[in-house]
DNA sequence: GATACTGTTCCGCTTGGCGGAACAGTATCG
DNA sequence: CGATACTGTTCCGCCAAGCGGAACAGTATC
């Protein structure tokens, strides 16, 4: 690599220390540098509060100001408590169950769902990561990433997980056009066989999409009778609820 | 400073991309550099993946790769899913609300909360941070904390909530000690007059304490007849519970 | 007490990183 | 449409920031 030397060696440390805390000799081998330069690097990060050492002469370890830093990137937890009651909100408008999700590298991140009063339910995906072009909230937050992410998830292979699971990433794109241009997106049976789900954008100050409220539900009564415009409309709202809620605080 | 010049100009620029996305020209007069300085600097960072550039010739933002480095220091997602059953058994034997926290900077958060079926009961503090000393889960969380991190918490003025808050350090450090070795936290109300709570650690594979579940309910009934470690034994059940499910993740 | 580890500090050396200047691309204005 | 004003990127001579080996201080083990 031909950028700046102490920062690649810096984040490579870094990354060891993501792994796990460690000592200055441990480090320095797992890095390949000498000890000297891995104390001074450990000892500027230190300085930056983005590595803690665990006590004076001992273990390093990832500290809170990689955390602050890294929150801009990750919303996440003040989100679920936002976005909860509209997603209650949401359960009783639409009957079906209703979630939160970010995105997390390639695949979408479930924080939290809210479940049907239905006897027949959907599966609840809460903690769980599912990849971004099967389900509907990973389309709504590829949609509104950065070009160079959208090109790179293109690039791998696109598995199918059911029949008419979107596998040809000309489509995929299409239908990302699609989504920015509607500000909603519906997957019918795409992800699982008889599951259905609309998700909408749920933005920050700035504009930047950083989660996706959804809701889903067995595709038999999912929309139903409704029109998907009328429900996604719900969804919507639901997200820009969320949204006024997260930017209050 | 007298760190490593480099890497403290890196993270001058990833600290004004945590307040949102910027670009070169914006960023180098922020972090009084010139743009040739901050262009190379960006640029090493982007090719880390710690930063994103939103588009050729644009405007850059915090990177997944942050976020990654930083998952080590901050668990919190993933244990939301590992822990609500463990809340909802603890909340049924103990008949109190249970919740689930992480330590943010030098303030105890609140990830989740299963509240009690009782009538009468007590605040919902998902989402809010509140201050470690005066906190069940707060002085859990301090007391494995690094000793560093312990010193200049009890270095900061000590805020009185009721009048038996600590606010005298080294009460507070005894009071750590007493944690450590009981392997739980009552506190009596400390911090709210008319409510009590109870917090154990959650652990990581390697043993660091990752987070802490506690148990909290109004004063006249909670411990009420019951012995406090016997209550305290069932929230560090559900901590271990909520390990052993993190675990297996 | 000797040995073997740890992390820290020192310091001469060299090359990595600096920043000003120039450049290329794009948007706006008259 | 040309001039102007911005943006981000690249180049390159210079120098001081960062390097790494050696020495040091502290601690644990035998």
């Amino acid at each position: 690599m031909s950028g700046v030397q102490s920062i690649e060696r810096a984040f490579a440390i870094l990354r060891c220390l993501a792994g796990g805390p460690g000592g200055v000799t441990e480090l320095a081998e797992r890095v390949d540098l000498p000890k000297s330069t891995t104390s001074r690097l450990l000892s500027t990060l230190e300085g930056l509060g983005v590595v803690d050492q665990v006590e004076a002469g001992g273990r390093y370890s990832i500290g809170q100001g990689m955390v602050e830093i890294a929150a801009a990137a990750l919303p996440g937890r003040h989100l679920v408590a936002a976005a909860r009651p509209h997603l209650v909100e949401l359960m009783q408008t639409t009957g079906e169950a209703a979630g939160l999700s970010v995105a997390d590298g390639d695949d979408v991140h479930y924080l939290d769902q809210v479940d049907s009063e239905s006897q027949i339910q959907v599966h609840d995906w809460t903690g769980e990561r599912l990849p971004c072009h099967a389900t509907s909230s990973g389309l709504v937050l590829l949609a509104y990433s950065p070009q160079a992410v959208i090109a790179k998830y293109l690039a791998r292979p696109l598995v199918s997980f059911t029949s008419r699971t979107i596998t040809d990433p000309a489509r995929l794109a299409e239908r990302l056009e699609l989504v920015r241009h509607d500000g909603y997106a519906w997957i019918l049976e795409e992800f699982q066989d008889g599951a259905n789900s609309v998700a909408a954008p749920v933005r920050n100050r700035v504009g930047d999409v950083i989660a996706a409220v959804h809701a889903h539900g067995p595709a038999f009564r999912f929309p139903g009778d409704r029109s998907p415009v009328d429900v996604a409309a719900l969804v919507q709202q639901a997200a820009q609820r969320t949204q006024a809620a997260h930017d209050a605080v």
